[in-house]
DNA sequence: CGCTATCCGAAGTCGCGACTCCGTATACTC
DNA sequence: GAGTATACGGAGTCGCGACTTCGGATAGCG
């Protein structure tokens, strides 16, 4: 008994070019894109895919895991870099960047960070505490101011990556706005709270 | 000919229900909310509701402008306060506060801004320039960063905003990411190098 | 090269939500 | 208070998209 015959070849390449497909499918028209198009733009019948991911939240979820991953492992790569400071914005920088025409992921990444169990909630929640390692080293060196904490960067990481999903926002506009958010999270705010009084 | 009735009481009273509905069940379930929930919790049929609005989207149309027209309103009222600093981050805080719970809103409030025509965009296009009246007023007193343009601030406004409209955001947590934008968005940030007097 | 478990695609089913039809009810006119 | 245009509600239709079924193909083992 048990003699069970492994995955067949073809099977293997179908499920790994209909996890591609469907990034770029709910990455580029949302949540609400159809798995009938995945299924078309990936050359297979609608069948297969759901032979593979049993509902199509399975599907997404499966595109989000993958994709928060590999955000986190990327993160995870900086955590020893020479400049913890320039680590972090960069980090931030290159995560909104990407952000850019990924409606579907970009909105699960804004959701998870709720009450939603599963894979791609754990999956997400890597990626905060990723993040919040990174923004704690930059701390430590001074590039980040010490009075903010992981939940309103994270916040603010995430409503910057959404507003970048869609379309009609230029990449200068983006960076200025993430000059401006870079701004206040600098140290030496206080020059002014004594001009204030 | 020509004798046309005016427009009865009960239907009247009947629009602006089901408009007021409509805002709160769109801002509750986002755009995806159904047209008979909003028939519903009118108290009324569904066809009455495609009656006075002959498709869904032009009674999110509809719902958008009220709203839209509101707030532009109050960005108005702003113009003449005594202290344009001040009417500005009031402003701002005001509005990202205000799209709390109200999702549909704060996504139209974002796509409004591209390519789509009809009033709902007019009205947005109103507001953004209520908007950059503010934000020029409040630059020319010295409470803002002379080198930041209206693009950059509209869009961090519209990203807090949907930050906020989706649950899981305590409002603690809010006003801390408004107060690193407000911070990037203050002048003086080369203060701590002369000392400005 | 033949056998079979595994995998595939096309043509369905099914439910949901936007939108319509029509007989009934109600506000307004005189 | 009778007549009529206007408005109403509920029971439809219709299309779309998630998911299933099943006869046919194909990989992989001997």
């Amino acid at each position: 008994m048990g003699g069970r015959r492994p995955q067949r070849a073809d099977a293997r390449t179908n499920r790994e070019r209909i996890l591609n497909v469907a990034e770029e499918v709910f990455g580029k028209g949302g949540q609400s894109a159809s798995t009938e198009e995945v299924a078309r733009l990936a050359n297979v019948g609608i069948a297969t895919v759901f032979r593979h991911f049993p509902t199509k939240a399975a599907l997404l979820e499966a595109v989000l895991v993958q994709r928060f991953d590999r955000l986190r492992e990327q993160a995870e790569t900086l955590f020893h870099a020479p400049d913890p400071g320039a680590a972090f914005f960069d980090f931030f920088s290159h995560l909104v960047a990407d952000a850019a025409g990924k409606i579907a992921i970009a909105e699960a990444l804004f959701e998870a960070g709720g009450d939603h169990d599963g894979d791609a909630a754990q999956a997400s929640d890597g990626l905060r505490r990723a993040v919040g390692a990174l923004l704690q080293h930059a701390q430590r060196v001074g590039a980040v101011r010490d009075d903010v904490e992981l939940p309103e960067v994270y916040a603010l990481l995430v409503a910057t990556s959404r507003a970048s999903a869609r379309a009609h926002l230029e990449e200068e506009v983006r960076d200025r706005m993430l000059t401006i958010i870079f701004d206040g999270l600098a140290p030496l705010r206080n020059a002014r709270a004594q001009l204030k009084t």
